[in-house]
DNA sequence: GGGAGGCCAGAGAGCGCTCTCCAGGAGATC
DNA sequence: GATCTCCTGGAGAGCGCTCTCTGGCCTCCC
């Protein structure tokens, strides 16, 4: 198809290009870039030259000059923790990030600007920062969750265009995508209630992290408003498996909790084994509500009745948000909040 | 720390830094790329001018004349399956991919080569080999495992560096880093067999997969060899879903089988779940084997004894090969076949 | 018929870097 | 003391592209 003209395997240039079109380089570029002043007769020819050539633009020598890669970073943010041996494991194993790449993703193909998936954990930010600062990249969409991470302060620092995906723990100029957790928490409650469970309980995600606070914190506030104060809770860690051990932790100590909000869909996954493997039936003895309305709900048995996220759309307006940033540099960072709705199935 | 000096929030370029320096150009390029004909003073010198201006190398510009980006595409091509929704969150759900990564970047980040994770499923092709063919990056760790894959071909047409996840289904001049398929599987039907088991069963992986139909056929043909004709099968697709189905069928049709090789550990995960769910111990009414020793394996209860493949490691050596065919593009291809290991835990 | 104005293609100056070639100075050798 | 060699740093030519400026050719209008 391609025939792959000039010396020596070298890709051909504009200049040969332009040769074989018989035009200059200029008219070559100027119809790449799609400019409206090309006679259709020149353009013509000159799209049949680069289909001969088998050309293709060298994008150092184009993002030299327009400053653009045409390329954002998705950083993915995780902090090391103890009980995880591999951050990298986590990361391609729990849904949520998968959603994330596909709703960026979505957004971004339309433009034609390529997603570059960056995991990092702590102890090579320092790569991640030089490697934004070499001009890689247009933007950042940045997944970062721990109060603790200094990552979206010291990208700010670096005054390129960056979207984060949640409010940030400490104020910061920054644009941020989010879903409101306290409503979320709210409906999960709500469901619980109607269903008549009476003796509440929550298995939260690490509490280093806002979002599993504002899930925590929305739950235990809006039932105490309803009359039902000191609702217990385990900590969880987000896993499966963390899920599992949270609740085993929960039913020893609270034997007869009858409805249960569990703060991911995937540590959901693991306290219905361990509730079902304590012999009690879902949702009949205890309702499960979990949270996120990933995969992981449907490979739940019972199928997880759950609050949604709408995670890939969010994705996708981070993407957008970021390359409006992109376009005009001065604009003021936004903030734009999602709703989470309740998705009923069968475990609630 | 840096200060941005140079004009209006633009990068300093390295004249400034030469200019701050008291040297030339030559000078700072020649301390950045470690040449060692720099004087030991004049070499700090010119360190601390880059400190002080806070310069970065614009990779851009770099990459124009090197010809090299320093990154490498990671591209995971997974067809659209009609019983996939979205192949980004099968990617992004097993932790298979996750090794892969973790392996790869291991092995690429001394080297400070930047590995550009490329999902993509038959329907944008086209856009990942325009993507390489415009030079983003200098190789292709190729993750492909289906039969009728077009794209080893056509990344192998492009000429440039390659190295792919597996044995191409037909014969291809390209590197490749592979697992012993078949020893897996004569190692699961030796560890069923020292059991006690004789009614063996597999589970297999979708038979347009080569690597499937290695541990498929490695597996009945040695238990043929043994004795044991005539293994039963039922393809499965190795999602914890299918699995689960996999398993319900193959007990439907055939009740009373006491050993079990699961060519996936996600999938054994399900075909636990349906196993226990019918009521029969493991392992001690049904044995089972895995294939893996991923996290999921982890994730199983009983634990699940498995077939280690060196996931890791073997994308490690894929970024060893690449990059040695990076560096002399002159090279032969050449492949690397990993030994699995059986890893012993409580489901068999 | 002549001048104004519009349209469209070409010329050429960079973008920021690397790397070859060259020059100058220090040290070594006779 | 003169010549040669070695070592180190500077000058400058590109890498392949974009984009502004220039200028030629039409068309149109008075």
């Amino acid at each position: 198809m391609s025939t792959r003209a000039g010396r020596g395997g070298q890709n051909p240039t504009m200049d040969q290009v332009a040769e074989a079109a018989g035009v200059s380089r200029a008219t070559v570029s100027r119809v790449i870039n799609g400019a409206p002043t090309v006679d259709a007769r020149i353009r013509e020819m000159v799209e049949r030259a680069i289909a001969e050539t088998g050309y293709v633009p060298n994008v150092a020598a184009r993002s030299l000059v327009t400053r653009k890669s045409n390329s954002v970073a998705l950083v993915i943010s995780e902090p090391d923790r103890p009980y995880d041996s591999s951050f990298l494991n986590r990361i391609f194993t729990d849904p949520y990030f998968g959603r994330i790449t596909a709703g960026a993703t979505a957004a971004l193909r339309p433009h034609d600007i390529h997603l570059v998936i960056i995991p990092t954990d702590s102890t090579d930010h320092h790569h991640v920062l030089r490697y934004l600062r070499q001009g890689h990249v247009d933007g950042v969409l940045l997944i970062s969750s721990h109060e603790q991470d200094p990552l979206p302060r010291q990208v700010h620092d670096l005054g390129i265009p960056a979207v984060v995906s949640a409010r940030p723990a400490t104020p910061l100029a920054t644009s941020f995508v989010d879903v409101d957790q306290r409503l979320g928490s709210r409906l999960a409650a709500d469901r619980l209630l109607a269903r008549g469970c009476r003796r509440l309980a929550t298995i939260s995600g690490p509490l280093d992290m806002p979002a599993a606070l504002d899930r925590l914190d929305g739950f235990r506030s809006y039932l105490a408003d309803r009359g039902f104060p000191g609702v217990p809770s385990v900590e969880g860690d987000f896993t499966r498996h963390g899920g599992e051990e949270g609740a085993r932790r929960l039913l020893a100590d609270h034997p007869d909790v009858d409805g249960l909000f569990v703060a991911s869909d995937l540590m959901a996954e693991g306290a219905l084994r361990a509730v079902q493997d304590l012999g009690r039936r879902v949702p009949d003895d205890l309702a499960v509500v979990g949270f996120d309305d990933s995969s992981a709900a449907l490979d739940c048995r019972p199928l997880l009745t759950t609050i949604r996220q709408p995670v890939e759309e969010m994705a996708a307006e981070m993407a957008e948000v970021l390359m409006a940033h992109i376009a005009s540099p001065g604009r003021l960072p936004r903030s734009v909040t999602f709703q989470p709705t309740l998705v009923v199935r069968e475990s609630a």
